[in-house]
DNA sequence: GACTGGCACTCGCTACAGTCGAGTGCCAGT
DNA sequence: ACTGGCACTCGACTGTAGCGAGTGCCAGTC
């Protein structure tokens, strides 16, 4: 049960090693690249006892040992400290961020810039809906019966939909619409709402009923229950990298992973404030990501969090050097979000 | 030089059972499976000369023959016809696209579609900006010096940008502003907006020439020159079916082609009016597709073209099939654009 | 002249045996 | 509590052999 300070640093020594070749480590080939000042046959006493309690594991008799998951999650949590960034990375994220433009383009390089740097899946959280409010609502008329709807968010998401009225409607009776929701609805958070929407129905004049209906039903359906998250995603091509080991050679379970939006937004879109939550192998709830890991966090301008971003990646990967990655990442995208 | 039927019925064979089997196929299963007329040996033949065409070739001796690009080629343009599509397959169609409700919508569904019904990756392009005309601008204002452009085209394609203005601007210029760019602008195709958003410039008041200024160049940026050009994936867990037969043994060039938005505009984005390209293996500009063929066509509102959509698989794909419901889904994304 | 049956040949695949060596577990000794 | 020594395991690699699918070629037939 109790593992005294030489047997961390024996795991420790395991996974950095394993990490760094990619194979299983030998009790000499360690005491030969770290000083544990013990021999060999004392390293192995360390492994047995290490293996026992399931930090490691042979892949087979006559092989070195593996950190198992558990064994990951002890390093992470116990043996490793987050690693300073280089100074060029810091100088890639600046140079990477300055000139965006958009919010949608804030995304695609955030989410490319991730990617490269950890050399990792990256995924970015658009700014959640359901924790930004609403700045204003736009109201253009496409043709007497049809109007397009277009909220903007303060955390400068856009979204638009086409809303098909029940009857034909003038253009000053859009004016008046528009004035409404407007006046009812700017400033207020999203997940509120819906029964301000509601109440927008009951109070509205006679004249405007109708269309105060159906544009109710739209507004809650697009803004508040309907695909209301939006993720981008970059570096698929880096679950190539270490040949087919990694993922027990076969990448099909990922990749479907990686097309379920649902399954994204579990595996980032839960961020709590200035945490940086790291997902082991096993920990994960998704089966087909039962051999990858997920570091992720969340990101937002000040102290508050308006979405999450993160990489995944094999279990054996670099989890210092790519905490301190996304936590940096995070960091610049809040203080970006924070200018506009 | 001559091909006389028979060997082209061997070489349609030869490139259906590989196909199916994945496995090269010899001389003796190809009389078997086939209603050739002829024995094993005069089969064999034909074979030897069309490998001696370049049609086919073998993996290595003792080893059936499996067809080369230009193999594909001759059966693709000569040998085959489009399948029609099973009763199954429209009705897969038509109830995956009704009830879209929104652009977005329509191109993730259709995406999601392509990639389920062909079993490959698909690609859809956005209604290309280019060839949308605006149906309407819309300014908001975000603060004094700040301006929130939203575009709406034609084809549904909403675009937004961030205006900065050089100075403080009140709410009846932007009024002003609104005014004028929609007069001008609104029912211009996008490819021809340049010189009318100059002519904007150049006649504007005095005191909203400055703001004017800006606004113009944001539009120029954002409509014509910036990455107008938006693309939908989906599928990609489709490449890992075949084993690492397809592919020569690496995801990766694929993948890191299918990460390059401009790649993937070259290969579905050049679509010419009712044609269905077909690009096979070599045939293919990228060198990190050599491996790969592409199907694309082009959809738009009855007969023009608004963008292209195609699926991307391995050489060794069900060319007759995936063509039929390319073109399939293509249609039926039309119908749905031109109700709107 | 076109097709066919027969035959020798090639060569990848699989199975099997043997060797090597990395790495281990255990134990007696300090 | 640590160490050196030793026997043991087992995967990786090598070489050999047999099998069989598939071919190319040739002589023979219609």
């Amino acid at each position: 049960m109790g593992l005294d300070d030489r047997k961390l640093a024996v795991l420790r020594a395991i996974v950095e090693d394993y990490v760094a070749t990619q194979e299983p480590v030998g009790s000499k080939a360690l005491v030969e690249r770290h000083q544990l000042g013990v021999s060999p046959a004392t390293v192995r006493n360390d492994m047995a006892v290490l293996e026992e309690e399931g930090y490691i594991r042979q892949p087979h008799t006559s092989a070195g040992r593996v950190p198992t998951d558990r064994g990951y999650r002890l390093f992470v949590d116990r043996l490793s400290r987050v690693k300073p960034l280089s100074p060029a990375e810091r100088r890639a994220i600046e140079r990477f961020l300055v000139g965006a433009v958009d919010l949608d383009d804030v995304v695609h390089r955030t989410v490319r810039l991730l990617a490269q740097l950890t050399r990792q899946v990256a995924v970015v959280q658009y700014p959640s809906l359901a924790r930004s409010s609403v700045r204003h609502l736009e109201l253009v008329p496409i043709s007497t019966t049809r109007l397009m709807l277009v909220m903007i968010a303060d955390t400068g998401r856009v979204e638009q939909r086409l809303v098909e009225l029940p009857a034909p409607i003038p253009a000053d009776h859009v004016i008046d619409l528009r004035r409404l929701v407007n006046e009812k609805l700017v400033g207020s958070r999203l997940s509120e709402t819906p029964p301000l929407v509601q109440a927008l129905v009951d109070e509205s004049a006679p004249h405007l009923r109708g269309a105060m209906t159906t544009l109710s039903t739209v507004l809650l359906e697009t803004l508040v229950e309907r695909h209301e998250e939006r993720i981008a995603l970059a570096g698929t091509a880096n679950l190539t990298r270490g040949g087919l080991l990694d993922f027990q050679g076969s990448l099909r379970p990922i990749l479907e992973a990686l097309e379920e939006e649902v399954v994204l937004l579990k595996l980032i879109g839960e961020a709590e404030p200035s945490t940086t939550r790291v997902l082991i192998g096993d920990e994960n709830e998704v089966d087909n990501l039962r051999a990858a890991s997920v570091v992720s966090t969340g990101y937002g301008p000040g102290a508050t969090i308006v979405g999450g971003l993160g990489v995944l990646g094999p279990t054996r990967m670099d989890y210092p050097g790519t905490i301190a990655t996304v936590r940096a990442v995070a960091r610049y995208v809040g203080e970006l979000l924070a200018q506009n």
